[in-house]
DNA sequence: ATAATAATTGAACAATGTTCATAATATTTA
DNA sequence: TAAATATTATGAACATTGTTCAATTATTAT
């Protein structure tokens, strides 16, 4: 057949990123695969072949929405409440960073999954995405620094923003424990372990 | 045929985990294919599952060679030179990680990729292996902490590596650019950025 | 109506992990 | 030594995977 104007492109593109955002959602990203997209949505494998280059090219538009959707989590005012110092907001948006892996857990994985297009991943539309998970943390960290030093303010961010990851990382993916002794091996850690290092790292900012 | 006793067992497996270690670093870990190993060593895909219970398996055991590699760069007595402050000692050991991402990039990525056995991760000896890492690190921390705190040691040792770990994943996946700005978008990001951790970090324990 | 265009199909291909009856070889027993 | 037994390598088979593409069909233009 051919043309079934059920859908328009658009449409049909929506469709199965959406089928593929509920099968990764259930069964892992390992679980997506093109002929359960296609089964999900009434179509044929080809069909998708129509709309994405490839299994890695969707992927890629999976990964856009998740940092989307992690974007507007660490933007969210409620990290840069005025009427809490930059310890507390910064404490609050690695909570949201940390709760974001744990909640959306499969695509949060597929992010930072290796084995995904390394060709289209430098495209802009893409790298700008990615740029601006920074710039809330920036925003926070401007009371430490002059107008001059916005070098290091950058630098400072994605350096905390790099840390937290590492810390939600190794929990998330369990893969290095977090924990230490028996007890508060739970999700709990990271999330003490950040606030200890924001704690830590602006006082030794402070201090200089 | 059978039993071409060629090889004893404990041969055979290390023949067929060299043989896996070569593909890997040639090809990356994606590259890995029980067949591709059959070819390698001269003989056919069924018999690597009589020594391996599954591919699984198989790349748990070269995450502990992984593993057993990354411990000895860590405990380089290089690392703990009495003649140096705990900070250059931590530097060099940040450095020493950074450097192990990149010479053994396929391994150390395999390390950390997800999709790998969730089943016997746990198993004791490889959460052995996983455990001491942390060691040589914590070492460093001893001045910084009383006898009484070992607790606090070990959560800021495990919290610091997790640091360096994280800037050392975002600089090596190249998902999220480090870099900021035009120039330093090299391999020196990680480097700078762990010094200005440790430095700042130590700074804010010693004025708490 | 007829022709042109575009989209959907589904069969095909190569490659994957994994299983298992079979064949071939050691080892043990008689 | 000969026969019985235990072990192990084999390679064909199965179910999946991503991906391609000629054939088919529905829509649009003439």
């Amino acid at each position: 057949m051919a043309r079934r104007s059920d859908h328009t492109r658009e449409e049909l593109e929506k469709l199965i990123l959406d089928a593929a955002w509920a099968i990764i959602g259930t069964d892992g990203y390992n679980g997506l695969t093109a002929r359960g997209i296609a089964k999900h949505i009434g179509y044929t494998p080809g069909t998708i072949y129509n709309l994405f280059a490839s299994m890695d090219d969707l992927s890629l538009h999976i990964n856009a929405r998740t940092l989307d959707l992690l974007y507007d989590v660490l933007a969210d005012p409620a990290c840069n409440d005025p009427k809490k110092s930059p310890a507390q907001n910064m404490k609050r948006m690695a909570r949201h960073y940390i709760r974001f892996a744990q909640e959306y857990r499969p695509y949060w994985l597929m992010l930072f999954s290796y084995s995904l297009p390394e060709g289209r991943r430098d495209d802009p539309w893409y790298q700008q995405k990615i740029d601006r998970l920074f710039s809330p943390l920036e925003t926070l960290l401007c009371p430490y620094f002059s107008p001059r030093q916005d070098g290091q303010r950058q630098k400072t961010a994605r350096l905390l923003w790099a840390s937290v990851h590492g810390l939600c990382f190794l929990q998330e993916t369990g893969k290095i424990a977090l924990a230490y002794g028996k007890k508060n091996g739970g999700k709990a850690a990271a999330d003490s372990m950040a606030d200890m290092l924001i704690d830590t790292f602006l006082n030794g900012i402070k201090s200089r």
